[in-house]
Order: structure tokens, then sequence, then C-alpha cells
DNA sequence: AATGAATGAGTGTTCATTCAT
DNA sequence: AATGAATGAACACTCATTCAT
């Protein structure tokens, strides 16, 4: 463990230490694959330890149960972001329709191109079976993402940007886009007819400059 | 069982004969109903064969397993109502405007707002399991949805009532918001907030008119 | 399977339909030799099942779960008796002298030379754990003993042939004698010197006898 | 840790010391507790491990598994307090009526009331399963206690103040009160009906004078 | 054709025990 | 001597599937 350790040895010693803080984010990893592939149910705890590669009972000494293992994959993925995103949305300088523009594409590179998306359409077959899951996810994810939006339009329309709008349901005309794209990962086949057609970029594009055509008091 | 039966027997006896020809409708009824409330995984074939009066034994002697019961639900409720209309849109006479208003609102009538929009949250949650059914679905109701977007579309562009637009992506601006809505069904909980004040009416009036916004050449 | 059927296989046949409403009772003495020698905790369900000769899910087939199987094992070696005693008791016609006597041997023969006395034992190791069973137990089993044998104490006292009695520490009197024994089996080791110079006959005999002195107005 | 250490951390330093020798008493203590509670089996060792302030690790350190704790604890607890008994009984001064009155009272004051009351109940649980140590503890407990009570009936019967005794099973007139007694304590809902009536002191009281009124030769 | 009793593989979770540090 | 991270065997309970009747 000195200077003179060996590059074949040191992984070999350090792996314990460097091990015991890098396993709860092993764990996540491992299990955010798995949710999203197979679903919250479908997913087997002793799969995401194997592919974590530790045992079924190291898992549960970082998490206390599979719930707790899902909701920290949620909170390290998603939920736990939004403090950060809330602050981008304070201090944003430009115009509302820059920000919603910026919002379709921030969304897509932090959330919708990551496998995080797939915990989206996840939540949606499982929500009825694990009603504790589902109430959790709508207090950490739904809540804060309409919260967000929200100001967004507010914020528009307080300027004088946007048309005066009925939050309550124009939230979804940002949200609808977003959460189609997000439900279609990571497999499309239901969703998208012609997948090497389709570029989720030039998806977002369309969708954010089509919304403000019709969000806007002036269309650009 | 004969001539001398009783007329208080009889209605007992000839609900026999033709509950046994009827017997695999009634299975496929109440399994799509728990299929679509509780997800494949969830549904117990006890209860499936519960709910449409006859014991586990006799499911299994109509449909070799769970799987196959499951393909069949699909295959018998997603059938061709895309003939007619097609027929519909062929035929119509309005404007793109009027016509893309009613696309919205029909599909609410007729699909959105039945058990049908059940199916698709069903299948986007299961399609990797069911490839097969996949690809089936995809055939019978993802392409046929497409293609009458796009033709909704293009006859716009060829009236000179819609912009020109990129086909590939533009089908998304119509079916995004249709597919959020139908994904929400029946447990909105996971995507929206507060289900007491949303109106899926309002909200299909609403992101029509939006996306209309957009596409038009003349923002009506 | 017609008359030419021969013993051998008759049984065999048989076994199916016999087996359906004898499984329950198999189970139940199963679970009773089992619990009493090992415990509940330390009992699995599977070796109770593969002792009655039946798989781990037909166990559960009959009682919903491993508690739910402990009680009915009470409630069908002692709890589920008490209303024939109680009827003995209200139709006795002897001396309170008589009565307690007959109390004493026929709890020995009832309960206390039966397997179901190991079940006091087994209450008291367990009672911390489980306290739904605990609680079970006391309801239909140390409830109904107490008050049969406060029931034959007032009794007495009322027929002026026992002495005035602190009932609720009185109960004790008869109680401790049956439940030293009881708890003393079915291994006496830690509670019996020498099993092989004890006789429980005599041992209840002289119990009942020297309690008899105590109680009595006028010592027999 | 030498004469240098400032006074500040000297007690710590001390402690240490002084805790490292001390430690094996202390997991037998933390141990007694928790066995006594909860049982053998529902004790957990992290719990006494922690309870006594070390690790899991240092526990197995000490005692190779926990069944060496659990024999290690009855070993410490169950020691020769009958040379002293026996001692105050051959200078017992009283009559045998005295003497079996000072013997409840003082049993309980000595041992019913304590902790080692929890002892016998988890001998009665565990003998089957410890073999080895249920012999221990008849040789060192019950065979004891057994000959001190056959001694003060002896002596009774040969100063003539009690009846003539089949002492094989006499002893149990004595010894059965005060275990059941043993046995009902700490977690008394399994045995005494309503504990909130229930006084110990009462029942020893009660119990000595009715043994006595059938074990002397002239009633007291 | 219809039943329903029986099965047994599979799952999340616990906990005594080990061992590298 | 002491730690605590890691293990893996064990266990109650579920449920799709089978099959004798």
């Amino acid at each position: 463990m000195n200077v003179l350790s060996s590059p074949a040895v040191q992984p070999e010693c350090a792996r314990r230490g460097r091990r015991k803080e890098a396993r709860p984010g092993e764990l996540l990893d491992a299990a955010l694959d798995l949710f999203v592939e197979k679903g919250f149910a479908a997913t087997r705890v002793d799969e995401v330890a194997a592919r974590a590669g530790v045992s079924k009972g190291t898992l549960f000494l970082y998490f206390p149960s599979k719930e707790d293992l899902f909701k920290a994959v949620v909170r390290k993925n998603i939920a736990g972001r939004f403090a950060e995103w809330d602050l981008e949305l304070e201090s944003y300088a430009g115009t509302s329709s820059e920000l919603v523009q910026y919002c379709f594409q921030s969304w897509w590179d932090r959330v919708g191109s990551t496998k995080a998306a797939g915990l989206s359409r996840l939540m949606l077959s499982e929500a009825n079976n694990f009603p504790e899951i589902a109430e959790f996810y709508r207090r950490e994810v739904v809540a804060p993402g309409h919260q967000l939006i929200r100001r967004i339009l507010q914020r528009g329309m307080d300027r004088g940007e946007l048309r005066p709008l009925d939050l309550d349901h124009a939230v979804y005309l940002v949200l609808a886009p977003l959460m189609f794209l997000s439900f279609a990962q990571p497999s499309p086949s239901v969703c998208i007819l012609e997948p090497a057609h389709f570029s989720p970029e030039t998806y977002i594009r369309l969708q954010a400059d089509n919304v403000l055509q019709g969000l806007c008091v002036r269309p650009t």
C-alpha cells in the first residue's frame, strides 16, 4: 500500500476499501438498468446484486428493502435534481420562448436521453400494484416536475410573453410531448412506427417550436 | 335434461349450453378487465377464472398458458376499426383545422375514454416480454394509426392549409398528446398531478387548439 | 375402478377422495407434533407438510399462514373443548371436594397426558415474539381455563363447602400444579429430578388431595 | 497509555484497559438480559454485541458461536447458592411450618423476583436443543433444589410435624407453585389472566399457607 | 367438458458466521 | 484485539400449471 505496490495487486488491496464507498452507487446503477429493462416487480434483487458484483445479503446491507432500493434509484436519477433545476429557472434571464426551448432541450439532455427516462414508463405499469412507491413518485417527481412547468408558464404570463393559460391543463402542453418520448424509451416499438426514421433531437425541437406557436402572444 | 325438464330448471340447462360456447369470450372479457387494471404479472389466473365464473382448470382448457391468454386478449380487442376511420377521413369535407379537431375529439370518444385505452399502456409495459404480440400490435394498431395521422397532415399540406411538415416527426405532434392521455388511464396518479382539477375533454380541446396554432399556415 | 378392483389399488383410488377431507386433520396432527417438539418459530412449514405427506403448497391451501395453522392446532386440541367442559361443570352433582378431584383427574386424562400439554410450554417461550398468537391463546385458552376454575371454587364457596377465597390468587392453587406438569412435558428433565421414580397419576392425586386440605371447610 | 497521559484522557485509556478484560463479562450480562427477554432463537447476536458496546465481530472473538455464548451465560449465572441455603437449613431452629413458609418467602426474595427466574423458563424451552446444558442445569440447579426441599420435608417427618409423605412426589407440592411463578416471569400474560389483579407476594403466602394445611399433622 | 386438489419452483428478507484490514 | 463489510443458507408464502376424477 505504499509507492512500491505493484499496480497488479493495488486494485485487489484497494478494492475492499474503495468498494465500501462505491457499493451503493454500483448497486444503484445495476438497479436502474434492471428496473428500466424489466419493471419493478419482475426485477429480482439477486440479479441486481449479481450485476453489481455482490451477494444478495450485501444489497440489503445498504438498502433495507427492494422498495427502498427503487426509491434511491429514483432519487439519484431524477428526484434529487429538481433543486438544481429550480435554481436554474429562478436565475434564467432570457425570454419565455427561449426558456421553453431550453426546458425541452435540457430535459432531453439530462433525462430523456438517459436510462432514467425509462423510470416513467415503469411507474405507469407498477403504480397500481405498489401504492407506496406511486405515492413517493408523485411526491418526489410528478409534483416538482409539474410545479417547474407551472412556474415557467406563470413567469411567461407575468411577463406578458405568454397568453393567459388554464395552468391545470396547459402544463400538459409541455409535459405530454416529453412524457410520450419518455414512455417510448428504451423500446420505442409500440410508440414510434419507424425508429430508424426518428430522431429524438428533431422531435424535441419540433415539439418545442410547435407548442410555442400556440403559447406565445405573438407567434415567432 | 330432456323434454320433461321442468321450466324452472330449463333456463339453468340452457344457460349451461349457451355458456359452454361463450366461455372463451367471457374469459377474454374478464382477462381484459384485469390485465388493464393490474397489468400482466399482477393479474392472477384464479381471479380471471373466478370473474368469468369458471374454475381455474377450465381456463387452462381454453388457453394453454397465461401468456396465450394475454395474446388472445390483445388479438380480440385490437381489431380493425381503422377501415371505418379511413373511410371517414377520405370523405371528410371540412378544413384541415376542423379535421384535426374532429380527430382529437373522436379519438377521445371512441378510444381514449374506453377500456381500449388501457390496452395501450399494457402493451407499453409488456412489449419487451411479448415481442410477438408487440409486432402484432405494431402492425394492427400502431401502423394504421400513424398512417391515418400522416394522411390527415398530408391532406392539409396538399390543400395549402398546413405548413410544410417533416411527417416522420410531425405525426407525433398529434399522437403524443393522445397517447399521453391514453397511458395515463385508468390510474392517472403518476401522470396527472391533481386529477380532481383535470378534465380530459378540456385537455383534448386545449391540445387540439394549441397544436393547430403551430400547424396551420394562418393561425385561426 | 369397478367391483373387480383389487383391494390393493382401491386405497390408491380412494386416497384422493378420502384425503381431501382428511388433509386438515393430518396436517393438524403433524403440526401439533412438531410445534410441541420444536416450538413455533423453529418448526418449518415444509416439515409439517412433509410429515402429513403433502407438499408445502397444500398446507397453505388449508391454512392461510403458519400462525393460522398454529391457532387451528390450539383450537382443535384445547380451546374447542371448553364448551364441553363448561357444560360438564354445570351439570355436576357431587361435592366440591369430588369436583376438584375430578377436575384434576380429567385434566390429566384429557390434556395433561396428551401431546396437547406441550402447547402450554410452547406459549411460554413464544409469547413475547408472537404477540398475536399470545393474545389468541390468552383469549381462547387462558381465559376459559381460569374462568372454569373460578366457577368451581365459587360454587364451592356458595355451597359452603370451601372456605372464603381470594379468587384472583386462589385459582392458582389449582392451576399451578397442573401447569407445572404441563410445562414439564414432554421432556421433564429440567423440572422432574428423577422421571423414573415419578408417576404423573400419583402426582395428580397427591396434589388434588393436598390442595383440598387447605381449601375445604372441614379437612377430610 | 503511560505516565505522561494527561488526566483528561486517562480515564478514557483506563476504561479501555479495564474494558478489555471486562468484555466477556459485559457480553454475558447483555446476553443474559436478552436471552431471558426474548428467548434464544429470537435474540440476535448483533443486539447482544451492541448492548455490550462492542461490534459483532468482537463477540465471536470471545465466543465461537451463539450456542457457546448461551452455554457461557447459563454456566455463569447458575452458580452454587445452594451451599449457603443448605447451611441455613441445617441451622434452622423453628418449626416445619415456619420453615416451609420461610422457604417460600426467601425463594421469592432471592430467586423468583430476580432475573434468575427467567433462566428457568429459558432452560425449559431450550433443554431439548442443548442437552449438555440441560444436564448441567439438572446437576447444578434441579438436583440441589430437589434435595433441599426433600430435606425440609424429611426433617418435618422426623420431627413428627409433617405427615408421612411419598417424597418423590411430595417435593412438587412445594416446587410446583414456585416453578409456576418462575415460568410466568417476566411476561405473565400466558399464565396469569389478569396480571393487574395479581400480587406475587400474596400468591406466595397463599400457596405456602395452603400447602401447609395438607402437609402438617395438625393444621395450624 | 369441467373441476379443484395438489404441486414446486421461485421471491424478498434475515442473520449467524467469516475474514481482510 | 477489534472491526464491520460481506456472505449465503434458510424460510414463509405465492401462483401458474397439472391431472385424477
